[in-house]
DNA sequence: AATCACATTATAATAATTCTAAACTGTTGA
DNA sequence: TCAACAGTTTAGAATTATTATAATGTGATT
């Protein structure tokens, strides 16, 4: 599978063993042709259902945190009872839909630019996020 | 306590009955000269420490959450283990401060207006909220 | 192939939050 | 005023996401 030397490179260039657990992880979340938001729960389906293979929840976790600190995920700063990450690491920003509890991407180009005046001593700026909550229209 | 009047119509006339809980942690939560984030285990202490009373914690998460579906204080969306309010529901925004977990107000004149290009069709914009990560500056 | 540091695993532990069902209490109307 | 009732509080149990543990497994290096 030539996809596999792929990301073994990557990780191997990162600092991660490219075990088989992290290479099939990487095969469900980035062997796709959009990028797209998921939970830990989800992506256990999704490896159970992609893969047919069962890695344990642990590296599920291991792996998501550390991909994440490798900048190939983010995590979407919403308050759910658990998290969610992001495949899509450009800057952007999402709508949350309050009533389907579902998150959609907003381009950057589809938020004007954000200007910060306020600065903090002793601080930098790491991310800027903006999340949109929306709901049903009523009628 | 003319005060605990004041919190007494507010609850009636929101349809929530002004009971001893509710009035107490109206007082922990409004009679403050500024508003504060605050998680509910930080209320539980708060609770206890201004009213030398215990109130339940399974009261305090209903009454958060009542107080929450009022637009008396607002959650902030954060990733954290757990949730963050807000005593200020006015609209602004916030700093959160990775090393030392803390969270700063941002007043909505010091983030430019935000301009969402992107509509959802049967939705509406409910609120928008920017998170602002920040980290020390390394020297 | 041996070694070793790093990974995986099942399971336990932790901790936030929600649920439950019984007891309690504002409110309302007689 | 007070009985009745719906809404509220409560302690504790249940649930659930996440993290910790410690034994076993495995890539990388020699």
């Amino acid at each position: 599978m030539l996809k596999n030397t792929q990301y073994l490179d990557k990780l191997r260039k990162s600092g991660l063993r490219p075990t088989k657990q992290r290479l099939k992880i990487c095969e469900v979340l980035f062997n796709k042709s959009k990028t797209f938001h998921f939970t830990i729960k989800n992506l256990v389906e999704k490896i159970e259902k992609e893969t047919e293979t069962k890695i344990s929840l642990a590296t599920v976790y291991n792996t998501v945190h550390a991909f994440k600190n490798k900048g190939y995920l983010i995590e979407i700063p919403i308050n759910s009872d658990q998290s969610y990450f992001d495949t899509n690491t450009s800057h952007h920003h999402h709508f949350y839909n309050e009533n389907q509890k579902q998150l959609i991407d907003i381009d950057n180009a589809d938020i004007g630019p954000i200007k910060v005046k306020k600065t903090i001593p002793g601080k930098k700026i790491k991310s800027i996020e903006v999340l949109v909550k929306i709901e049903d229209e009523k009628i």
